[in-house]
DNA sequence: GTCGTTGCAAAGATTTTGCATTACC
DNA sequence: GGTAATGCAAAATCTTTGCAACGAC
């Protein structure tokens, strides 16, 4: 155990440079080194969502991943066959249109399925 | 018990004549005076969902809830007041554009947050 | 010494599975 | 009787929490 927080400096790092939102797990393994324990990466992650630093990303597969805020805005891509979560750029016009009268929109979120440049190449 | 299946046929009718996807617990729930195990509506869901009759729908709130398959083309609307899921109908065209060359799209899920007729009205 | 952070283990919540029982044919 | 479905409880996952110990100030 180093200084408070250099943990949370870890994963905020790993998150940042990271090309799409990780899970908890995908977070541990890649710290495996450094021993850190699972549930501490947990709390990490609830601070940070708390704080406002992170985001949640609900994409299917079982686990919560997270990504910080502050990136521009983006959706996600998820990989049949890697199953890594990717970020996209960009956004699509008329989400609004789609919505009945008298419903409010906050915010929303597009995910697409397929299969990434990598995976692609592989088949 | 009645007739086997019996429980399935109430469980996809709860589930067409939703205005939105519903999660094994709420199903539950609406069934409680059945006596249904909560083990068996999972298991005719996931059977439901390996048959193509059923799909998952992937929502924040930490359940996965379910739908039926073969109903137009649709997106979901999740209301931050009563945390009730809605399909929308309609689509936004574009999607594709936001994916990077070499990758392949197999699907999509638009998910837009906010809050419905009611909450707005309520409010 | 105090405060926040950590690791481990136990507890929770959601979903799956094992197994004996029941229903239908 | 045979096949499939069910209920209950135990197991498997993912996530959260309790608690004692540690590090920084």
């Amino acid at each position: 155990m180093r200084t408070p927080s250099k943990h949370a400096e870890t994963i905020y790092a790993l998150l940042k440079q990271s090309s799409g939102p990780l899970s908890a797990n995908e977070i541990w393994q890649s710290l495996q080194a450094s021993g850190i324990g699972l549930a501490t990466i947990y709390r990490i992650l609830k601070r940070g969502v708390e704080s406002g630093a992170l985001c949640e990303a609900n994409l299917p597969g079982g686990q919560t991943r997270y990504e910080p805020t502050g990136l521009k805005h983006h959706h996600h891509f998820l990989c049949s066959d890697c199953n890594r979560a990717i970020d996209l750029e960009g956004c699509v016009p008329g989400l609004e249109n789609i919505v009945p009268p008298n419903f409010s929109i906050t915010g929303h979120e597009i995910l697409l399925f397929g299969h990434c440049a990598d995976c692609s190449e592989a088949a």
